[in-house]
DNA sequence: TTATATAGTAAGCAATTACTTACATTATGA
DNA sequence: TCATAATGTAAGTAATTGCTTACTATATAA
């Protein structure tokens, strides 16, 4: 039992690595077998077939929000502090998700349900938990009016953008610094606007 | 000499629409002959190979700043209607290249420099046209001192996460109403932030 | 020891697919 | 009218690929 667990779990994972780098359609089931280490036979007797090992893989990596463990802390910290780390917290973890994210991308045609499932239960699972944060501090007066549920996707939205431009078109990694000094510009920006007088 | 070009700009369409839905690789040549009209020997008369057809599509389709011919009117309206008016014409612009903004999301493990380089011209292009205008409305001492290229990807970045999310992963087309409404939510927390108390 | 689960070797099949060759047909422009 | 450019028809090739079959080998647990 634990054998074939494990088999599993290395060909999913060298499923993750290569169908993240070519695509789909783009890898075969006998490189997967070859990077896990195991033969292509050994594949279809675990998955029988690779569309299976594929929905396996998404149902495996299917991320939860990546903020909800964080929110309860929110509170001892200042509103930028706060917006600073959530904004930290979720930059790493696209970071660490990377080869899924990737995959979100560009196979978003072949498994429309599917993928579509995997990214709103991400990104819109922490947009959710966002806006919440927001709207208690609308309640306590300390916010502005606005929408909690659209700003959250503002603040999620250019982070996201970011992370895409950098990581997956440019290719390059965020660093530390760089990730500090853009994340402080982005939360200034969401914090008080750009017009010099405020509101 | 002009049926030839016909016949090549038919099968790029053709390719475009195919590609844009299933992928380079889930797209046979066959089957884009058929769309366009015309016999699979065709297309290789025309073209060679699937391969530079795409390399054709991608030159083609290769697509300018959205921005570049607003940027000259913008100055004679406020900055809240100049932002409202280039989120607007940004959302548009997506929506009209909606197939091809779909390939470069989906292929760019395919054509890493090619892919690159179509996105960079338009986002980062169009990034760097409106951090020209916030830099001159900086000099003219109306807008806080932010970094204008941060700023300007920020504000690109959550229309295109938002584009992306709508049209792409929930599949759903971005309607006037909703586009009015949330571009007017984008721009109001991009100019004056979100706390009650401006900065 | 022995039954069972797991994996390997080897060979191959059937379908797909990018691409080719040979030849015939039609439209266009001088 | 005639040369040429453009497209079509038909058949096929070589490579790839997901998946199968038949048989063997090894490790583990009762």
């Amino acid at each position: 039992m634990t054998k074939a667990s494990e088999t599993k779990e290395k060909l999913i994972n060298a499923a993750l690595k290569l169908i993240s780098q070519k695509g789909y359609l783009g890898t075969t089931t006998r490189e997967i077998a070859r990077t896990a280490g195991v033969t292509e036979l050994t594949l279809f007797r675990r998955f029988g077939s690779k569309q299976r090992l594929f929905e396996e893989l998404l149902a495996r990596h299917m991320f939860l929000p990546a903020l909800r463990e964080l929110l309860p802390g929110l509170g001892s910290l200042s509103y930028e502090e706060a917006l600073r780390t959530v904004a930290t917290r979720f930059l790493l973890s696209l970071k660490e998700r990377k080869p899924m994210v990737k995959i979100t991308h560009s196979e978003i045609n072949l498994y429309p349900e599917k993928i579509r499932k995997v990214y709103l239960q991400f990104i819109d699972g922490t947009t959710v938990d966002l806006a919440r944060y927001f709207q208690a501090l609308q309640k306590k007066g300390l916010l502005r009016g606005f929408a909690p549920e659209l700003a959250a996707r503002a603040f999620m939205g250019m982070l996201f953008s970011y992370f895409r431009t950098e990581e997956i078109m440019k290719g390059a990694a965020i660093t530390k610094k760089m990730m500090e000094r853009d994340v402080g510009q982005f939360v200034d920006i969401f914090i008080h606007g750009t017009l010099r007088n405020g509101s």
